[in-house]
DNA sequence: CTATTTTAGTTGAAGCTTCAAGTAAAGATC
DNA sequence: GATCTTTACTTGAAGCTTCAACTAAAATAG
């Protein structure tokens, strides 16, 4: 154990390079998806999370989960999106606490319109700079952190 | 080449790590920084950032730089730091469209105090999730990424 | 040297996120 | 089976970020 309390060369460039992806990603893709289709990168990754679905259906909890984000940040972005037509909330059959927000047709198509500008951004922006080997690296890495921070967040759920 | 336009599994895993990471990440350091000293995790940058530079001071075009954020964010940002007492606007000599920001002494003293939760938690967080070549793997992938989304971002200077 | 363009920064408004408070149903406790 | 707690949301206000418009100085072009 050497001192607790400030970084080595490797753990300041990790945490530097994090911190600054983490400012510029979202940034670029919410600039790509504006022009796309006035709708910033959260927007989307609520939409594409129903998409992906069963159903194309969640109860709220469930997609925030899916989108890591608060409750109420969710139900302030679901209003929107159904004001635009996107997305409509329903009661749940089986409990009359939980809203179940439903992706419409209308939703879904913006979504496949939307999809390949997306993917091509995300390509562009972050893994046309890596090797197949980083690809691997980043998810290994990226998904213990992920647990680090939430050890039952939703995308280590499938392994 | 197969499909340009769909993600494979790693790439998929590593997108997905990367977007939760971007949000679960700073909201847990916001939380952190919320409560030892209300101010969030960009505003404890901004001054760590005049910290460590020469003289505690940077251009305003700098410091929007080596923090990642538009002027306009800054901008507002450094009113409001200015404002509780930690930050000063001063001319530059040589070039009058310049703003210079200059961190203060209780600026100093407010960033000395926090610093040390604040890398406790950035520890907690990420590092202790990650072996020793872990780390140096996202940092050499990392600097990859943000070369791609800035090829003369600053971090990259140095090396 | 005058006109144009570029650089550096600020500002106010609009939109987004967080926070605190509140509602209401479901589940647990006794 | 009445009370207490927890779960699942919603809401309005406050604060933060982005966007577009603006000012002013420096650099460039003619």
């Amino acid at each position: 154990m050497t001192e607790p309390h400030w970084l080595n060369a490797d753990e300041r460039r990790a945490w530097l390079a994090l911190l600054s992806i983490n400012t510029l990603l979202p940034a670029a893709l919410d600039t790509q998806l504006q022009a796309a289709g006035k709708l910033s990168l959260f927007d989307y990754n609520v939409l594409a999370m129903l998409s992906e679905a069963e159903g194309r259906f969640l109860p709220m909890s469930e997609l925030a989960a899916r989108t890591s984000a608060s409750l109420s940040r969710l139900s302030h972005v679901v209003t929107k999106l159904q004001r635009r037509g996107w997305v409509e909330r329903e009661a749940h059959p089986g409990d009359a606490r939980v809203t179940v927000a439903h992706l419409t047709e209308a939703g879904m198509d913006t979504i496949v319109s939307l999809a390949p500008g997306h993917v091509d951004a995300v390509r562009a922006l972050m893994l046309d700079a890596m090797s197949d080997d980083d690809v691997a690296d980043l998810a290994r890495i990226g998904e213990k952190i992920v647990a680090r921070l939430d050890d039952d967040h939703w995308i280590l759920r499938e392994r």
